[in-house]
DNA sequence: TTTAGCACTCTAAGGTCGAGAGTGCTAATC
DNA sequence: GATTAGCACTCTCGACCTTAGAGTGCTAAA
């Protein structure tokens, strides 16, 4: 048995309005609604094959048909066509980035926090992601007696900070010297681009302080390609889904939000700016059935900077989802790459 | 009407099961229960006076009474016995404390998590709090071309940074050498403490870059004294909790808690590291009745350094979790100061 | 091949009912 | 006078039943 052209009609119209009412969808319904020029009897036997090729599920008999996991998928494949964005509404993205900004974390949040609005699930937003970015900056700031703080700003406009233990004898002329032989070296490089070569060169240069470059060297691999900041927000939004109304489902899906192992997860299979939609069980994670996930990647500079994704039901309205991750990470990655790289103001 | 002992030991005894069991308690509960040498019937008519001074309530009439949010005060304030932690806990709580710590972040959201655990609420961890923490280190890193990174590391181990704008003419020795003045004059000072004959001396040496100046100061505002880091989890432990059997609380809960002002808001009012237990309505805040929060503070050389917050149901375990929160800030002072002050190492 | 008609199925909502728990009151008891 | 046993009364909660409604699959006609 194929898919003709009518039996997509049919599978489209009961996803589009599953999606929608979140009810089982009848024959009936289909014939009054869709205006697909036939009766609902026939429709009813376009659905009993669409059920036998696993693209439909009845809850009960007697009840509508929803889509299953693969309805879901053809459906996203093969009848969807993105929903694009409003003018409305992106005259109102523009102006929530317009606001002044503090820093590259902030973006981010703000991101999430749109994302979130704009489409009513929870918003995941990842960053920086994959593609390591590399060493701006590096100093070594003495902390206490036998403590000294590494900061390390990344060419993206993340920070991050390791406490390190110093051996005696060190002083705060050994640091700042130290600090700027690392700035010399490491400049430019990413944390997980540190070859021998470039080892040695600087063991060569600081030979008297082996033990502490260690230290640092260390720290500077402990933020390496698998670091990750995560913006999360707007899961409340979810519980206006009628699928949430099980606690016991909520409770499973907040717990697993708090680990940032599960995050992390999420966005790992991200390695362009593509939009990649993973239904129900395509999550490889027990206890989140019934999901789905949406992510996209942003860029800076052409290169993979981060990822946005959207967390909801698989009854998601994905048409919807894939436009707005498709014009916010564009926009995000221009508003990055300006604030970055870019030196003309624009109002 | 007086509270003589008998009632005492009754509305204990009402609030402690109603807090164990979840249930209304009823005159015979407590009779066979609590052993107090009275009967059910005398029972009955203390509680019927208790409730007249509006210290129980009853959800409806022929059901248990259950302690309203008075007789939960009264519980708190006067006959509650704050439990302590059993010596198992403490060494598994050493144990958390004992691996290996990247920088202060890390230890806060250690910190909130295992305050979840013990407590079954949700944690919430916010540093640095109250007494702004005073700056250890400034430095000004060229980003990009008419932009630079203020990085500020505080003496509490925290780390700011914000985005200036550069004023044109201005190189990379011009930034090392302003960086040079202001940590001079900035170290030890906290960012609320800046003094216009500070602010004077700083132009006075660095009289050519006025305009710059004046960015890195409003950058340095910005970090003041309401400036918070949150750590918050647990939240799905509550779900637990019979009294969020009903979504919609769950879901204005959940919405709030990704609001920081409403974070800000419960730890806003400690301003010592005393235990304070807010019931009920005594948090000011719409749309978390039956809520309570138990704040305390933790320090850092004995100045108030931040706060452990739990948030449950009105009907929680107070006892357990003062006790908690007790041991837990003690502790948790006590490793932070030996990490930021203490040079020498322990276990 | 499509469609009208119909018997059948299943759920969800509403309604009834009885068990159980708890109260307040009264009268007896200490 | 305080305490307690006894009892009638109240209220909730869960079990069970019933029914309306929606939808199906099958059959026979178009």
């Amino acid at each position: 048995m194929q898919i003709d052209e009518r039996k997509q009609k049919i599978l489209w119209a009961v996803v589009e309005d599953y999606i929608a009412t979140a009810e089982p969808v009848g024959s009936r319904t289909i014939a009054r609604k869709y205006k697909l020029g036939i009766s609902s009897a026939t429709i009813r036997n376009e659905m009993a094959d669409l059920e036998e090729m696993g693209l439909l599920e009845q809850p009960h008999t007697s009840a509508g048909r929803i889509p299953s996991h693969l309805g879901y998928r053809y459906y996203v494949d093969f009848l969807m066509h993105p929903l694009g964005i409003g003018e409305e509404e992106k005259r109102l993205i523009q102006q929530r980035y317009r606001a002044k900004v503090k820093g590259v974390g902030e973006i981010i949040k703000r991101t999430g926090q749109i994302l979130s609005e704009l489409t009513s699930y929870a918003a995941l937003v990842a960053a920086p992601h994959a593609t390591p970015p590399a060493v701006k900056y590096v100093q070594l700031v003495p902390f206490t007696g036998d403590q000294a703080m590494v900061l390390v700003v990344m060419d993206q406009g993340t920070v991050h900070h390791r406490l390190i233990e110093l051996p005696d004898q060190i002083n705060e002329a050994d640091l700042a010297k130290i600090s700027q032989v690392l700035n010399a070296k490491l400049g430019g490089v990413s944390p997980a681009d540190i070859k021998l070569t470039l080892l040695h060169e600087i063991y060569g240069e600081l030979i008297r302080y082996r033990r502490l470059v260690n230290a640092v060297m260390e720290a500077l691999r402990s933020i390496g390609p698998d670091f990750e900041q995560f913006y999360l927000g707007g899961v409340f939004k979810m519980l206006n889904q009628p699928e949430f109304r099980n606690l016991e489902r909520v409770k499973t899906l907040l717990s697993l939000l708090e680990q940032e192992d599960f995050l992390s997860d999420l966005v790992a299979g991200q390695t362009d700016s593509s939009v990649q939609v993973r239904i129900g069980r395509e999550v490889h994670h027990a206890g989140i059935d019934g999901c789905s996930v949406v992510t996209a990647g942003y860029t800076i500079g052409g290169r993979l900077a981060g990822v946005l994704g959207v967390l909801g039901p698989m009854r998601m309205d994905y048409a919807r989802v894939v436009g707005v991750l498709t014009y916010l990470t564009d926009y995000l990655s221009r508003v990055l790459e300006e604030m970055l790289y870019g030196g003309t103001k624009t109002g």
